[in-house]
DNA sequence: TCCTACTGTGTGCACGTTCACACATCTGAC
DNA sequence: GTCAGATGTGTGAACGTGCACACAGTAGGA
């Protein structure tokens, strides 16, 4: 039972226990020329008290923190909404806590909190910072580029200061493959639910769309909603429905979005991927939801937060990161829905 | 701009600045008596200086990390499916920030780290802890009992420590009033999906359904599944169909389970909520993306975090919780599957 | 006048750690 | 035999804060 209710064991505690000074101590938790009979000696007295080293005292001699901001620039229900969040952030974590940081979940509901996490960033609170969903144009990447704080976004906002790493994927490129796929597949007549466009991400996904169609491209073909999710799909689906009866194949912005696109589908008595075909992107937990099963772009949320955790990790580090940015692959995963 | 990179303020810099000593400044933030003239004079220093008392500082003083564990007892993958933990995060993630407390995630995957966490919760690193998915049973319950921390669990295991606070719903009255609004639509063969029984939410909210069906019950009804999940629910409900083809109304044991039965129920030809009506339990986002929307049990998923993260800090504070635990109100949603 | 109570302020110490420095010992080379 | 370099160890100072204590001034009552 190493665990007594009121005291702690201190450098002192062991360093008596080891017939050493505290110095010697600290060295062998740090690194330093220790002979090899006081190692011994101490490495057994901390087994023995089950000695832990006091946070509070450490970080308040190192003049850090040890814990890094994960930032969300979500209101509360998207946050819980958003299918890749969840995995970026136990990526990040498991990254995080396996290098002994702290992560400091931080959850901005409203734009206009610019300023509290501006005191938040720069008081010292946190050593480096994730920063998850921001839009270009948005305040906090100034705030960011002037604080001379190590941090990474996830995705890449076009107005990003070239100092600032990012990680994502290419939501473009991804976009783009797949309506080639689904254009291989014989179809002829390929329209777009594109949601959130205001966003960098659904911006890149409709862009995407129209350089695969090239010359086929047609205006009317592309619905446009707000949210990247079921109900916004099935709105969309309608949409493009009344627009062209014989549609036969529809890029859907999101998983969320085909789920929605493909119950609106069914209502109108298409068949899928008979009469029409359906992709997504995401390959979230919808993709499996849905019958048939999803055609979609997968999206390696767990690595993407694993490897900000990591750019912010070599900052620490002193290290200057090269790259400007990354963008990990992507794959194509497909299913039955095209 | 209050941010210089090297160097920070600390109370010797406003002290200086207003002219007074440390004492009082520290005085000022921590109440005491300080006279008007020396207060304002305090006050317009720090607003001009921008400080933020150092925490590491505070917290070593004080002997406290001023952290709160949220300790997830889950494997990865069950913690992005669970509908409910995002939303307990939230709920507890903002009441403790409001009390300046910041919360550690610790997501724990394989059953055999408790020496780990035992370590972690008893070595400072927090001041209290929130442990969500803790089954009777589990080895977490007697260290938590053991130690002398402020803590609360979410749910209520049967074995749980007597002086250790809990948050939850009741399961079984739950599952039991669902069940019963099921049969007053006039069902005369309703089954159920039992999924998760080795948890006690799983075997309570089955016990509830026996309690309802009374002499009705009929054993060869429950299909038992292993998880919470819509390919489980899609195979119990196979099962139920080979079973009793006749069966009119089915109680799934969570609404991704619900999702899939109504899938299954689909394939088989049969029709929602006409052949057979279909309730769920949760109220998560699968209620409303099924077609026809689910009947279910609302989980107040936020106010089950906040009210757990309240009990921690109302121990912090001295206080000594008098109830035992804390059911919330679990209100029926009543839409379209039944 | 003296004692007590209250208000207000400054100073020293402690919290547990790391780091720089001083000091000690041992080796080998000139 | 001395000097240089490597290896090993102890000590003091500092990090920024809160709290206990000492002290000063004021007011009121006996």
């Amino acid at each position: 039972m190493p665990n007594k209710p009121g005291k702690r064991a201190t450098v002192h505690d062991i360093a008596a226990a080891a017939g050493v000074s505290r110095g010697t101590v600290s060295r062998v938790l740090n690194g330093g020329y220790v002979s090899a009979t006081a190692r011994t000696a101490i490495e057994r007295a901390i087994r023995e008290v089950g000695y832990v080293p006091n946070t509070a005292a450490r970080n308040l001699v190192m003049q850090r923190s040890q814990a890094i901001g994960f930032i969300v620039l979500e209101p509360h229900s998207l946050f819980l909404e958003d299918p890749n969040i969840g995995g970026i952030m136990l990526g990040a974590n498991s990254t995080l806590s396996a290098a002994d940081y702290q992560m400091v979940n931080l959850v901005v509901d409203s734009e206009r909190d610019t300023a509290r996490i501006t005191r938040y960033l720069s008081g010292g609170f946190v050593d480096g910072a994730i920063i998850v969903s921001a839009r270009s144009h948005d305040p906090i990447i100034q705030v960011v580029g002037g604080l001379n704080l190590p941090s990474a976004f996830v995705g890449h906002p076009r107005d990003l200061h070239p100092d600032i790493p990012y990680v994502g994927i290419d939501n473009l490129a991804s976009a783009e493959e797949i309506t080639r796929r689904l254009l291989a597949t014989g179809r002829h007549r390929v329209g777009m639910i594109a949601a959130a466009v205001d966003r960098d991400s659904g911006a890149d996904r409709l862009t995407g769309f129209r350089r695969a169609l090239g010359p086929l491209f047609d205006e009317t073909l592309v619905a446009e909603v707000p949210l990247y999710d079921f109900a916004c799909g099935a709105k969309g689906m309608r949409t493009l429905l009344e627009r062209d009866p014989d549609i036969d194949g529809v890029f859907a912005a999101s998983d969320a979005v085909a789920a929605g696109a493909i119950e609106a589908l069914r209502e109108a008595g298409r068949s899928v991927p008979g009469d029409v075909g359906v992709v997504g992107f995401d390959d979230s937990s919808w993709a499996t939801r849905t019958r048939p099963n999803l055609s979609t772009v997968h999206q390696p949320a767990d690595d993407i937060g694993a490897h900000a955790a990591d750019m912010v990790l070599r900052q620490l580090g002193g290290e200057q990161i090269p790259e400007q940015g990354l963008l990990l692959p992507s794959p194509i995963v497909w299913r039955a829905s095209a």
